[in-house]
RNA sequence: GCCCAGUUGGCGCAGUGGUAGCGCGUUCCCUUGACAUGGGAAAGGUCACAGGUUCAAAUCCUGUACUGGGCACCA
């Protein structure tokens, strides 16, 4: 007997070391099944998993699942990202808590700690992923930073370099002061902040006026090597050609013409700085200018800002335009709001640095995404992420790919001199020396469907697995990572790496703010689950997993999760307490169902749970996985637990025979059909279900995943029948309704009497429902008009009347039903103009004009029926 | 500046042409042999605004406002 309340803990313990010792979620390729293969959004080695990677997890688990039960073979691979940057910054952290630094440290010895901390990190995040129930096949553990996937790394890198598409050169690229290396473009956030626009006077070389420059940073002008005006701008055409001098220094910079320059920004004229600012750097290769660098990787100036050089860019800054305004350089000073770039790991400012770095060439490798996305051989879920895609796709630029860092692979790049540099794993020999940068770490992980599987081997599981079916992320690395592993796959495989990208939101707070540790609003997942179970927390995530929408979570949502399992859990309890014992028991299956003695209620919850069932299964397959949870939860607890067991208990409590077997067989596979189809979005409490009921449905897998959806055997749907019971339903509503607000107590019983068309089908066929649901001592036919002292029930094509002596107060009884009547007024009213409508429009379809009639008239019946109720208590 | 979403009861969200739904919360009643992690009944919304298309609009179109996001930026 299971106990009275669904307890998580032990369940989620034996199920995953049953799970485990089964080696459920392993996979070897094998023919004749189709496959089907996820690979993890890799989590970075930084720390614990969040809610949002719950999120991420629990989608692709319950895509898993529900793909393997509709028999394809399915593979999902874990595994962890290096995650460069952004974990040797975490390191960084732990050393200056130790009032230590990497450099003093050492490169080595540093990479070892990193490797250490690797360990414990990637033990944590599977071993938070092994509890959410993630049916990642375990033996296929990758890493990007492993020995197959550096090999892998070196594949890439040589063929791209062999292919002409990576260089060496210096450009201007996005440099992170505090981080101390180059970033890629998109790695750099935009960000308005509050600034100032100073104008600064720069003086004629000749003594005479000069001109006025307007900037946001005055230190850069230590790098200016020219001023550009407007050629047309007849304020300053005196000036072209001459040359002016850069404040304290006096260095002489050409003024030139350039149509670049706006004439009503600023003062018009614009100073040009090419090692700071991506426009001026294009300025300056028009006009072949110099680049001079006033600001060097360290943030501070250079010693090309004179008495400058040396300060942090903060403080000379502030310094410059101090000297500036006593010196008289400085004409203006306005607020001006400006786009800063940050660095999206550490959020510090980036600065603009002309540096020797390594790219990949882009636009080649940007075509054949292009095409396979036009071909509708990758597709975006939701549909909308496309046109953002392709955009970045079309306008890309060269991908900067070496970082000053010292986690990650190193760049395998040899040099000596007088020699061409050597693209090598190994060291080449003597006199070699290896190029100190690593690899973005985005250049791994852009390899990653392609690397867990073996590649550039070529292995069975690669030919098995890839392309893979389905790769679930969040809008923030749509670039960074799934474009990325598109022009990898293509590139090197002829093939998209996966089919079908789902993006899905980011998990906010219950207010809609975004998570972070600074405000104190993040929730633990781990949390969740101790508290309220796993199932839970995955259920509440996938009910609100609308297709690319945030997800504002409460903790209450768990909660009621958590109910949803509790009810599911006794509900199970319910059926198995009226079965007989397993001994005698025979397996109930929907195929031994007698299909035309079935009664109403049976055939009315048949046909529910085959819809229910159906939007379920192609609700997953459309992504969209909140439709299923909700299709579900509904069906279960608002139709086969309110209703349905409700009505099959005078059956299980009566005589033996058919009537009770055949509910005992819809209870039974209606209840398992229904496990299997929750079993994707909860795993663990349906698996523990599926154990001790598994056995009466005639089913012997040890493992739901092992069985498959349950297939119903035939075309169970009755428009009919369910058109019926919501008649039934509603009669029994309207009862209710009565009795609560007449205060009569729930536990008693009451005579009714009943007339209408409806009436005969309450009164005869369906009489057990009546007097069960709406706690009747008896319904019988009206006989003789209406029953003095009684109040009155409207429903759909039958009217009850209660006789309640002494109980009844008729004033409440007449507003009771004046407000009845006027909701049937309302509804007469919109019913009529709805079949003017339609009766005018010669396109209105015939089942619409009937159903209207329909309404119509039931409509009339019932504002009739509570006219002349109303006139007797008058 | 351009583009894309969103705007529905107190809160969070479904709902792509035919009388507005769900969860949580609220009110009243109920410890009746599955479940108080429960049951029953109820209150609560002119679906952001303005036009338009249609017999019929929360739903389609146009515009406006606000919110969020993406992209690009005049230093």
């Amino acid at each position: 007997m299971l106990e009275k309340a669904y307890d998580p803990k032990p369940v989620e313990a034996a199920r995953l070391a049953a799970w485990d010792a089964a080696r459920l979620s392993h996979c070897e390729p094998r023919d004749g099944a189709r496959p089907y293969a996820i690979v993890i959004p890799p989590p970075n080695v930084t720390g614990a998993l969040h809610v949002g990677h719950a999120l991420n997890n629990t989608l692709q688990d319950a895509f898993i699942r529900h793909q393997r039960l509709t028999g394809a073979q399915t593979c999902w691979v874990p595994g962890c990202d290096h995650g460069g940057i952004a974990t040797q910054n975490v390191m960084e952290k732990q050393l200056k808590a130790e009032k230590a630094d990497r450099h003093a440290l050492g490169r080595d010895a540093f990479l070892e700690r990193m490797q250490q901390w690797t360990r414990d990190c990637k033990k944590t995040i599977l071993g938070q992923l092994h509890r959410l129930g993630c049916s990642l096949d375990w033996e296929r553990e990758a890493f990007t930073m492993d020995e197959p996937r550096a090999k892998a790394v070196f594949h890439a890198f040589k063929t791209l370099w062999d292919r002409g598409l990576i260089y060496r050169g210096e450009r201007l690229v996005n440099w992170c002061v505090r981080c101390g290396t180059a970033l890629s473009d998109i790695e750099a956030e935009r960000e308005e902040r509050k600034g100032a626009l100073y104008h600064i006077h720069y003086r004629c070389e000749d003594g005479s006026e000069g001109v006025v420059v307007a900037t946001t940073r005055p230190i850069t002008m230590f790098g200016d090597t020219a001023v550009a005006v407007n050629p047309k701008d007849a304020r300053w055409k005196r000036m072209v050609g001459k040359k002016v001098l850069i404040p304290f220094i006096d260095r002489a910079i050409p003024v030139i013409e350039d149509s670049y320059v706006e004439f009503e920004f600023g003062t018009g004229a614009l100073k040009i700085t090419p090692a700071h600012d991506q426009n001026d750097w294009e300025l300056g290769l028009r006009h072949k200018l110099p680049a001079i660098k006033a600001i060097g990787p360290d943030g501070k100036l250079t010693e090309a800002a004179g008495p400058y050089a040396g300060l942090s860019r903060e403080k000379a800054q502030d310094q410059v335009v101090a000297d500036l305004e006593a010196r008289g350089f400085l004409r203006k000073k306005e607020d001006h709001k400006s786009a800063v770039q940050t660095c999206y790991r550490c959020n510090s400012v980036i600065e603009p640095l002309l540096s020797l770095q390594w790219f990949v060439q882009q636009t080649e490798l940007a075509k054949a995404p292009l095409k396979a996305l036009d071909a509708g051989e990758f597709k975006i879920y939701p549909k909308n992420w496309e046109k953002p895609y392709r955009d970045w796709l079309v306008n890309i630029k060269d991908w900067c790919v070496s970082r000053q860092i010292w986690w990650g692979h190193r760049i395998p790049v040899w040099y000596k001199d007088g020699q061409k540099p050597l693209v090598s794993r190994e060291s080449p020999g003597a006199g070699w020396t290896q190029d100190p940068d690593v690899l973005d770490t985005w250049f791994s992980s852009a390899l990653w469907p392609l690397a867990v599987f073996g590649w550039p081997e070529k292995t069975k599981d690669l030919a098995a697995f890839y392309p893979t079916a389905t790769l679930v992320t969040g809008y923030e690395i749509l670039y960074l990572w799934v474009a990325r592993m598109q022009m990898m796959g293509l590139a090197f495989e002829g093939k998209v790496p996966f089919a079908d990208a789902v993006i899905h939101g980011i998990v906010r707070d219950k207010s809609g703010k975004k998570m972070s540790k600074s405000l104190g609003n993040v929730i633990d997942p781990l949390l969740m689950m101790d508290k309220h179970g796993t199932d839970a927390l995955r259920f509440a995530l996938m009910a609100q997993a609308h297709p690319g929408k945030d997800i504002a979570f409460d903790e209450q949502s768990v909660v009621g999760a958590r109910n949803f399992v509790n009810k599911l859990w006794n509900s199970t309890r319910f059926v198995l307490m009226n079965l007989p014992p397993p001994a005698a028991a025979v397996s109930y299956r929907l195929e031994k169902l007698p299909r035309g003695r079935l009664e109403l209620a049976d055939q009315w919850i048949l046909s529910r749970y085959q819809a229910a069932l159906a939007k379920a299964r192609t609700s997953l397959d459309a992504y969209d996985p909140a439709a299923a949870a909700e299709a579900l939860y509904v069906f279960l607890w608002d139709e086969f637990c309110a209703w349905y067991i409700e009505l099959a208990k005078a059956r299980l409590l009566g005589i033996d025979g058919e009537e009770k077997e055949n509910a005992r067989t819809i209870l039974v596979s209606v209840l398992v059909g229904s496990l299997k189809a929750l079993h994707p979005i909860m795993p663990f409490v349906t698996e523990e279900i599926y154990a001790a009921v598994k056995g009466y449905a005639g089913e012997s897998a040890e493992f739901l995943l092992q069985g498959g959806y349950q297939d119903a055997g035939c075309d169970w749907s009755n428009p009919e029948a369910e058109k019926e019971m919501s008649r039934v339903m509603a009669a029994v509503t309207s009862i209710r309704s009565l009795r609560s607000q007449l205060n009569v107590p729930p536990g008693l019983k009451i005579k009714a009497v009943a007339e209408g068309p409806f009436a005969p089908a309450v009164i005869g066929r369906h009489r057990a429902y009546a007097m069960s649901l709406a706690q009747l001592e008896s319904v019988e036919p009206v006989n003789g008009g209406r029953p003095p002292q009684s109040a009155t029930a409207v429903a759909e094509g039958v009217t009850f009347f209660i006789p309640l002596a002494g109980v009844i107060d008729f004033a409440k009884e007449r507003e009771r039903l004046a407000k009845d009547l006027a909701k049937a007024e309302g509804d007469i009213v919109k019913c009529a103009a709805k079949l003017r409508n339609l009766s005018a429009a010669a396109s209105a379809p015939v089942e619409t004009v009937a159903q209207a009639q329909e309404q119509h008239d039931a409509a009339l019946a019932r504002r009739d029926r509570l006219k002349e109720t109303i006139a007797v208590l008058s």
